[in-house]
DNA sequence: GTTAGCACTCGATTTTACCGAGTGCTAACG
DNA sequence: CGTTAGCACTCGGTAAAATCGAGTGCTAAC
């Protein structure tokens, strides 16, 4: 869901010259990673104007703040708002041919659970794209539990392993202070799958108030399930190619910054859900309120199973990055998952 | 268990002078990145010879391969060799009082699941080193099996969840091309559970030669989860602080490729596995096979329960990297590992 | 065997010069 | 009036030259 907008839409009143102008630089830019020159730009075969022509409409759009010069006797580079104004004005791109075999190729053959499909769509991702991806599976907060068992391991200690209908799995440590017999266990494994079943982690169980041990075992079980709720848990991050990130921006301080914001899964989910939430695809620069990620560009796409959003894609790159096709990867991805999940049921 | 000769073996014969002046050289060298000289080394206080005698010595330390000179003038560096000899006659190094409260506070305050504490772990390492480290957890072909179920997650699709003695959790989906009752389902939990609870993966069970709908699920479930046992699968591994290799080593190229192995899990994994099996507890350089990592020390230390290993603990450098510290570090980590996955049981 | 003395090497750093891409301005042009 | 050719000017990047100095190897004396 890019926000993408063909005619103009309040501020971003640029004429047909400029906009010419200022895509231009981006694409050049994008493609060389230098200053761009008015006569490059003049050199575009759909622009028959002389280089000064365009110096003046450069002097223009700096003042506006859709160019910067480096130095002063540079060519022009965009700033981030004129690669907002780039990709709000691109128009949807496409696939190659060979990308395109990939993707249906790596959908047709993917096997097994559904984390390991969402490990192996970031590698593709970033197979596809020679950027960073980022894929995100949201928690199991809406699934119901198909089943809860509670496994004795030791005196004091069992596991409450708990199913999902999304075909997720739990397991939870249970530590208690007093002796649990297999009866008490096996009684409170029936008992919490009677309670459960059938229940999500948002809906509100009775549990018994009894004092005996099965009582404080079922508990003590159904309360550790619903911790696990508020925070993040069950959110999955799964990052692809992170040694792209040493490729692709160049200083090792930046390279040292953004591995090290990839480190932090939490800090990762946050920003991905941030930008669906805006219902922006792609944040340039500093549009998302990460600092240490101010040279970068995020691009997302959803991943939605009847209407609700269950994860996402994305990728990471510089702000020069080649928006079109990794838009267009992105998306053909998320959809790709969207009725891999869909079609077939959870999960092939 | 390091490797530590401090009687002098076989082939490394240096006498008293030519070590101190070696080891003068590796220590300066670890600790300022650059050539060290003649002079510097001849300030060193446990040598009271001129800079002219450490040259002469420096000229023999170099024909027999344990220095190396980056070019005519300058000064000497540590081959892999020479930190091999270093590593050798390292004695012991003592963990400074702050990362020994580092270290204790962590195992005092870590809870959950073995999944998570390794991953902690990591952190921990990487935090306390500087460097970025790999934690990995052995599979569960040893662990016996506590319980397995079957559950439902629609027509030709099930769940096949199993619960192991270490407290470990694993899944599969079962997709068969056959409809099959809940009560099938059930069924077939209920046989599975009575054929393999108590068994490892390594053990062989009889299945059922019968063809009715419940023996073909339970044959399918069985073969499922021995099928898993001949891969990695099951392996954990954790890398902590991989932001970490973009300072530690200089050359995008190099931190490229150190980023693009750990990316490979399996690559690690037996990278790691290699050097414990030879007894060794840090290779250095081309010591292990692997060429992209030949500028790169791994330091191992064993995870092991009741004499068997279940895991290690590592931590990756470059080739100058704070030997002794690393290893005491490494050490301690893998100690305290070990009493808490010992001394309580299983998992805290 | 050790060391002071010394000529020599050679990478790193600094200096200087220079080039040229690119600019902004101005004046002419249609 | 918008467009453009012309031109002086800027300034980062590169290359060549000069310099520095840490460090060496050798030799001769201790």
């Amino acid at each position: 869901m890019a926000r993408r907008v063909n005619a103009s839409p309040q501020p971003s009143n640029l004429d047909a010259r400029k906009a010419t102008i200022l895509e231009a630089v981006v694409v050049e830019h994008i493609d060389t990673a230098q200053p761009v020159g008015s006569s490059s730009v003049a050199a575009n075969a759909d622009l028959v104007v002389s280089p000064a022509t365009v110096r003046t409409e450069m002097v223009v759009l700096e003042r506006e703040g859709y160019l910067a010069q480096p130095h002063t006797s540079a060519g022009r580079v965009p700033t981030d708002k004129g690669y907002r104004y780039f990709v709000d004005h691109l128009e949807a791109g496409v696939l190659g041919p060979a990308q395109q075999r990939q993707i249906k190729e790596f959908f047709a053959h993917v096997r097994g659970e559904v984390e390991d499909v969402l490990e192996q769509t970031a590698t593709l991702l970033s197979r596809l794209t020679s950027y960073t991806s980022v894929v995100v599976g949201s928690g199991h907060s809406r699934a119901t539990i198909l089943s809860v068992q509670l496994v004795n391991l030791d005196a004091h200690h069992h596991l409450l392993v708990a199913v999902y209908s999304d075909g997720t799995v739990t397991k939870n440590s249970v530590l208690v202070g007093f002796d649990a017999t297999p009866f008490d266990v096996s009684e409170a494994s029936r008992q919490l799958n009677a309670l459960l079943i059938g229940t999500t982690l948002e809906s509100k169980v009775q549990v018994p108030s009894r004092t005996d041990t099965v009582a404080k075992l079922v508990r003590e079980g159904v309360s550790l399930l619903h911790a696990e709720m508020p925070t993040m848990e069950g959110e999955q991050v799964y990052i692809g190619g992170s040694s792209r990130v040493a490729e692709v921006f160049e200083g090792v301080e930046t390279v040292r910054q953004v591995l090290s914001i990839l480190e932090q899964e939490l800090l990762v989910v946050s920003l991905v859900e941030d930008i669906l939430e805006k219902g922006v695809a792609v944040a340039i620069g500093s549009e998302h309120g990460f600092e240490p990620l101010s040279s970068c560009a995020v691009i997302v796409a959803p991943v939605s199973l009847e209407g609700e959003t269950i994860g996402a894609v994305g990728l990471l790159g510089p702000t020069r990055m080649k928006y079109r096709e990794v838009m267009a990867a992105a998306e053909a991805v998320s959809k790709h998952l969207t009725t891999h999940f869909g079609g077939e049921p959870e999960h092939a």
